[in-house]
RNA sequence: GCUCCCUUCGUCUAGUGGCCCAGGACGUCGCCCUCUCACGGCGAAAACAGGGGUUCGAGUCCCCUAGGGAGCGCCA
């Protein structure tokens, strides 16, 4: 049997964490088995659903890379099935129209309330004999069966049973005659031959329903997976005051794809004692089973982590190409600097942001701008001057401007005035590159090249 | 309110009755490396929500309590 798995967001607004997360399980367990992962678009509450939502998903998935083998779907496109779904149930009498108005149904949930009850339809319309009322648009309700219990058989959270007098008879179209979630949903995972449902645990509550009218539309039931929610680094539901939720909020920031995405896979999954995995290897390991039934929360400081893993390990061709956008955005231009490639290599172990590598490699480029009011103070006091003539003497005369003659230089500089490295190495970094932290000195030195770097020289001493 | 779900270090988690006076990772703190910042290495503090059972033995099974979450819409 061929798996197929799906994700169904719907266009309200863009692709977030807990959704990328969602969409990333369900397409590793269908790469994982060879299977296939649909993409469909739930847009039927055509008050909330906009294209520039259809579009941040589409480019939210883009940029995780998480592909589709089927769809994308569109649930605006499919009504006439879902007629036919209706049609069907209702003759065979799976389903019935109710004619209750809002206010019959407002002043019964009311009632309810108040006597602490589960508000739920009380089946007045559904035993209805007789004709049908006058001028009344009716709404089709689903006849849940009465009595009894159903039994979810889900992957993470095990058997759980629901009464099905819990459940009442929930409507699948209304009055204009459109149909409602659970029937779209159910209708859809049919007909694209669904196997897994894979999804939030907020729907577990809603699963009973949706096996009814899929039983009662004949079909099978495929596997359920509920997985837990994700949170805000406060435990509370993830919201836009925690920050980033939306994952090209993230690329914005600098992380790399495969970092998000294997962060988010080690939210309530895990294999072991592994924290890093590549795609590849999440393909091959992941697995509904391992799955935990807890909700978890974002943590932004091990997503850090994560990220700078994978700078420290990536290509540095990868690093070229990722930086790229944040040149571009802090107005760098990579042709003015250093050899690209020697200046992310130097930079990799120091960031944890793309945006982060860009920011710190700023003094290798046009002129400096700023200068650390303090460095400058504890550092380039009168007494450095001598320092940096001789510096600037030495430095000039280098024939082969490279790592080990530039350590060659500032060593024995140092030992020319009887002191340590470290002693004219902070005077020296901080006159020609404006601060106190940077790659080695003699790395720094050959990335500037010999002419910033005695001009800069030049600049510090006057 | 009713129903369902969840509960191991601050956080992500390992753990499927004895291997656990609970392991790893992030973060925190200390030390080492070191020309700065980092990387890296070593080490420390830090948890089985509480209470009852079952068992020779419970983080692991059962029950209760507490806390958190979700569902209960002519929203998805």
């Amino acid at each position: 049997m061929t798996i197929v798995t799906r994700f169904p967001p719907s266009p309200t607004g863009y692709l977030h964490i807990g959704g990328a997360r969602t969409a990333l399980f369900n397409w590793l367990y269908a790469r994982r088995h060879g299977g296939r992962f649909v993409f469909r678009i739930e847009d039927t509450d055509r008050e909330r659903s906009t294209q520039e939502a259809v579009d941040a998903i589409f480019e939210g998935m883009a940029w995780l890379g998480l592909d589709w083998d089927d769809g994308p779907y569109y649930q605006t496109k499919r009504f006439d099935r879902y007629h036919e779904a209706i049609r069907r149930l209702l003759d065979t009498g799976k389903a019935y129209h109710c004619y209750c108005s809002r206010e019959r149904l407002e002043d019964l949930r009311n009632q309810q309330m108040q006597a602490k009850e589960k508000p739920r339809y009380d089946g007045h319309c559904r035993d209805m004999a007789g004709p049908a009322p006058e001028g009344v648009q009716p709404v089709v309700r689903f006849r849940t069966p009465q009595g009894g219990q159903l039994v979810v058989a889900d992957r993470v959270h095990g058997d759980v049973v629901f009464s099905n007098d819990e459940l009442d008879d929930l409507i699948i179209a209304r009055s204009d005659g459109s149909p409602t979630y659970h029937l779209t949903v159910v209708v859809d995972d049919i007909d694209m031959g669904i196997t897994h449902v894979i999804r939030g645990d907020d729907h577990l509550n809603n699963t009973p329903r949706q096996i009814h009218i899929l039983e009662g539309l004949g079909a099978q039931r495929p596997v359920y997976a509920h997985v837990p929610m994700i949170n805000g680094p406060d435990g509370k539901k993830l919201s836009k005051r925690h920050g980033a939720v939306s994952v090209t909020q993230y690329r914005d920031e600098g992380f790399l794809p495969e970092a998000l995405l294997n962060y988010l896979a080690r939210l309530g999954w895990s294999h072991g004692d592994e924290e890093i995995f590549t795609l590849d290897e999440l393909v091959q390991k992941f697995d509904v089973d391992a799955i935990n039934k807890s909700a978890a929360s974002f943590n932004g400081d091990k997503l850090l982590w994560v990220n700078q893993q994978y700078l420290q390990s990536v290509s540095t061709a990868r690093l070229v190409e990722a930086t790229a956008p944040f040149f571009a955005a802090e107005k760098l231009d990579p042709s003015e600097g250093p050899d690209l490639h020697a200046l992310l290599d130097a930079q990799r172990t120091r960031a944890r942001t793309l945006l982060e590598m860009v920011e710190k490699s700023r003094p290798f480029f046009g002129r400096l701008a700023v200068m650390d009011e303090e460095a400058l103070r504890k550092h380039l006091g009168p007494e450095a001057r001598p320092l940096l003539v001789a510096l600037f003497d030495a430095l000039r005369v280098v024939g082969d401007w490279n790592k080990t003659a530039l350590h060659g230089v500032v060593e024995a500089v140092a030992a020319g005035a009887g002191i340590k490295l470290g002693q004219v190495a902070q005077p020296l970094r901080v006159a020609v590159t404006g601060g106190t932290a940077s790659p080695a000195i003699d790395v720094t030195l050959e990335l500037l090249g010999r002419e910033r770097t005695l001009a800069r020289l030049e600049a510090a001493l006057a």
